[in-house]
RNA sequence: GUCCCCGUAGCUCAGCAGGAUAGAGCAUCAGAUUCCUAAUCUGGAGGCCGCAGGUUCGAAUCCUGCCGGGGACACCA
């Protein structure tokens, strides 16, 4: 049981005693820590629902909370509302417990337990990874970990664009450009290089332009489409070209995900579930839920009761083509198929919100899997400075690679600048750069909830002071640092009673206490900022422990070992919860 | 045209299953280091919570309308 409902627990049993509804009780973290710890506002509603004076009723359940030795202070302010300030024992002695389990697990019951199949990825074949493709990665991998920790099974899939027109650009490209390739001769057989034929760099410079030609000019468009259709359709030599892009595409996105510490289970695609289409067809055919309309056949997904214009989805092209709608319907079944999972979320940005909707009713219509168990969460833009999405100076699309690099520089310039970096070796240095970038990007990035857009300000991010990954980094490498002088074995610490005699101490351990708090919202709400929250407080707690409280040459033995051990929980507890957010932290800094 | 999101301190943003004096970071002003990493800590100043109604004992939070910004609306994914 987390601290808030144990206190809410004891507070209700005390409403209860008082012929009233025991959820009166909800004990939260007090608005005003100036007055109390914690703080209860029942009374008022009960006075109300009982047209009792709110303070008389406030007074009899502060009387009876006060019998129970947990309760340090029990007042009444204001028209009625309950302050509560905890005793420091019972304080020492819960957050004693919840270190002394060592638990990876959280304090409360997550139930029940699912598999669930977490989709944040959509790279493309041909494309770089840009910064689109920056928040799914961030907030899809941090779920992911927050997710792991409280006991469910995720897998994580990339749910790779390779298949659909882009490949039949692609195709239709290089045969103009290399048209002796055997790939372009329909009459050949037998087997095709194993060599790839193009590098990562001719495709990312030959897929701009086969796009662009097909915008402009209706026979490339024409001709790419047709590509497009003997691909799916099966053309071998289209398969072979299409296997080669695939992989050398692959290869590269992998990297990038990897150095931004972002990891998937899965790499299946698009294409793994173009075999299953034929037959999906049919199925809804046979289910009459699908039907021919100008040419192509849709799913009608609307219902009565909506209040907004949800249009048909389109399952097969008037061209005779899958659409999107049509691969991440059978995305749903192939995935189930393959994992049969209790869940499936998808990680994407918001403004595909009316796709995941119409996929996810025909998939429920259909029988495929129930819509309520089906989740997009959505996430807002990455802007620029001028609050649209954003982009490079020349206007471009920012690849990830190149805001990797930038973060990465800025971070080795501080370092350098402020001499922290002295005395380490250019590739120590350089590691620590890497990892203080990447956590300026991730945290900046984190701290905001998932659906706000947020404004891209490379100065403000890898700006080193204040609510920032660096912040949060340096704290954590601070504990280490001091207990590595304090407490060199780390024995001292061990079992040692917490004795909270400063304010410092004691706000400390009540923000420690309140870490599964955050857990569990940051679950319930799958918001991963509730948890970057966390860490902020949690390292501004410590920063002002360690700045009024001495540890290493603290003469009294006693206090001493009891703030070795507490620094100790706060130094496991952050870098725990940076793990959460997929932020890891240097050895030193 | 229909629908969705946003509008809170100079800037960037929290808070929104209604509660006390609306919070944080940056910037700004004033302080703190013989001592465990000052990328730190302490304090001050700074707000018609877009506007107008409504519900309520009580509204930044819920409802309606309006203004401003962004986005989505079957054959690209």
């Amino acid at each position: 049981m987390t601290l808030l409902d144990d206190l809410s627990a004891r507070m209700g049993a005390a409403f209860a005693a008082q012929g009233l509804d025991p959820a009166l009780g909800k004990v939260r973290v007090s608005d005003r820590p100036d007055l109390a710890q914690f703080q209860c506002n029942g009374a008022l509603a009960a006075a109300k629902m009982q047209k009792r004076n709110p303070r008389e009723l406030a007074g009899l359940l502060a009387e009876r909370l006060l019998e129970e030795e947990i309760f340090r202070e029990v007042t009444i302010a204001g028209p009625g509302f309950l302050n509560v300030n905890l005793a420091d024992d019972y304080v020492a002695a819960r957050l004693g417990n919840q270190a002394r389990a060592e638990k990876t697990t959280q304090d409360w019951q997550v139930a029940p337990a699912e598999k669930i199949i977490l989709d944040y990825g959509g790279p493309n074949v041909a494309k770089p990874l840009h910064v689109g493709h920056l928040r799914a990665a961030i907030i899809g991998e941090s779920l992911k970990r927050i997710f792991r920790h409280v006991g469910h099974t995720v897998i994580g899939d990339v749910h790779f664009g390779d298949w659909g027109l882009q490949m039949g650009q692609l195709i239709s490209e290089l045969a103009i450009r290399e048209p002796a390739l055997p790939y372009f001769d329909a009459e050949k057989t037998g087997d095709y290089p194993a060599t790839s034929p193009v590098t990562l760099a001719d495709l990312e410079a030959i897929y701009p332009v086969a796009s662009a030609a097909c915008k402009t000019d209706t026979a490339r468009r024409v001709a790419a489409q047709k590509a497009t259709f003997d691909l799916q359709a099966g053309r071998p030599g289209y398969r072979a070209l299409w296997q080669h892009f695939v992989l050398v595409s692959r290869a590269a996105i992998e990297a990038e995900y990897n150095d931004l510490g972002v990891t998937f289970d899965w790499w299946k695609g698009e294409s793994d579930a173009h075999p299953l289409i034929d037959q999906m067809v049919n199925d809804l055919r046979t289910k009459n839920l699908a039907e021919d309309s100008d040419g192509a056949v849709i799913v009608r997904v609307k219902r009565d009761d909506d209040r907004k214009e949800v249009p048909p989805v389109m399952l097969v092209t008037s061209e005779g083509s899958a659409g999107y709608h049509t691969t991440d319907i059978a995305t749903i079944i192939d995935r189930k198929e393959a994992a049969a999972p209790d869940r499936m979320i998808y990680v994407v940005d918001q403004r595909q919100a009316l796709h995941f909707e119409q996929v996810f009713r025909a998939a429920h219509m259909a029988g495929y899997f129930p819509q309520t168990h089906l989740e997009h969460l959505g996430f807002g833009t990455m802007n620029g400075k001028d609050g649209k999405p954003f982009k490079t100076r020349e206007g471009g699309v920012l690849k990830l690679r190149d805001m990797i690099d930038m973060v990465t520089d800025k971070a080795r310039d501080r370092i350098e600048a402020s001499g922290m970096g002295a005395g380490e070796d250019a590739a120590t240095v350089a590691e620590i750069a890497r990892k203080v970038g990447i956590a300026a990007l991730k945290f900046a990035d984190l701290s905001n909830p998932r659906t706000s857009d947020y404004v891209f300000d490379l100065d403000r991010f890898t700006a080193f002071e204040g609510k920032t990954g660096p912040y949060l980094l340096y704290a954590s490498v601070r504990i280490r640092s001091m207990l590595a002088k304090a407490d060199p074995d780390g024995t001292t610490g061990t079992g040692a009673t917490l004795l909270l005699s400063t304010d410092e101490e004691r706000d400390l351990a009540l923000i420690l206490l309140r870490f599964d708090e955050s857990l569990r919202a940051a679950v319930e709400k799958r918001m991963p900022h509730i948890i970057a929250e966390h860490c902020y407080a949690l390292a501004q707690a410590f920063s002002r422990f360690y700045t009024n409280c001495r540890v290493n040459d603290e003469p009294n033995q006693s206090i001493r070992a009891s703030r070795i051990r507490l620094a100790g929980i706060a130094g496991g507890q952050l870098d725990q919860a940076l793990d959460l957010l997929g932020i890891s932290v240097p050895e030193r800094m």
